[in-house]
DNA sequence: AAATGCCTACTACAGACGTAGTTTGCTGGA
DNA sequence: TCCAGCAAACTACGTCTGTAGTAGGCATTT
């Protein structure tokens, strides 16, 4: 029930998913993980059901035997944490990091002008 | 002997002062960490001792009976290894990223713009 | 030399994670 | 109505992380 909590990397795949699949059963999320890396269903659900402890997914309803699920927390709201984190670690600021990004290629001036725009505008 | 192995945030902020200290020991890490969140000793020697392992850093000498230890990856390519990992999150591309910091306000245009000239500069 | 103090090396341990097997229960079709 | 099949729930387990205690060694001070 802890709002807000920490994500992994492997649970954030799995929402990830949800976010893209809305109202959803385990078996749909394991199904649209790409073959090569698909784990197990059970393994699929036991995130399903972390994530449920941790508030960012919560039941819907059943259909059939089955469970349906859907995202409580927003993608927006959990990146938001994700890179709170990354930018502690770069002394809390965001321009070393983007700094980072063009450095190493990441990033082009090309999309930094685009970004702008797009930003003035709003 | 793991090359370029993932780091741990514990593990990150131990590098950090690491880079910043230069070659330094044990002790010496310990007592940069702010008292509010200074962790025992003997915890910070276990850290070092995994980065040790991970191949991460490596004992320079002794002083006295206290190891010297010095960071063997480079602040950049740890952190192009992390923020790899968190743009497979972002779907691969940096822009979605950058946006996301714009929108909440963790970079402004100004910063853009400035980031854009000493790129140009590059 | 004996004691004191600091450091290293070893050990421990609970909780988080990734991964999955097993048991049990519901459900739709024969 | 009975069973095959799928899903839920529970259980398991090795590894990783953060956190630290303990035993033993070396050096400096009495």
């Amino acid at each position: 029930m802890k709002k807000d909590a920490r994500l992994t990397r492997f649970e954030l795949e799995i929402m990830e998913l949800l976010w893209s699949l809305g109202e959803t059963s385990v078996r749909e999320i394991q199904e649209t993980i790409p073959e090569k890396s698909r784990p197990a269903y059970t393994t699929v659900q036991t995130i399903v059901q972390r994530l449920e402890q941790k508030g960012a997914v919560h039941r819907t309803r059943k259909v059939g035997n089955a469970l349906m699920f859907e995202a409580v927390v927003t993608r927006k709201s959990a990146y938001r944490r994700l890179i709170q984190e990354v930018l502690d670690l770069f002394g809390g600021s965001a321009q070393p990091l983007v700094a980072h990004l063009l450095e190493s290629g990441k990033l082009t001036l090309e999309d930094l002008k685009e970004l702008e725009k797009k930003e003035g505008r709003r």
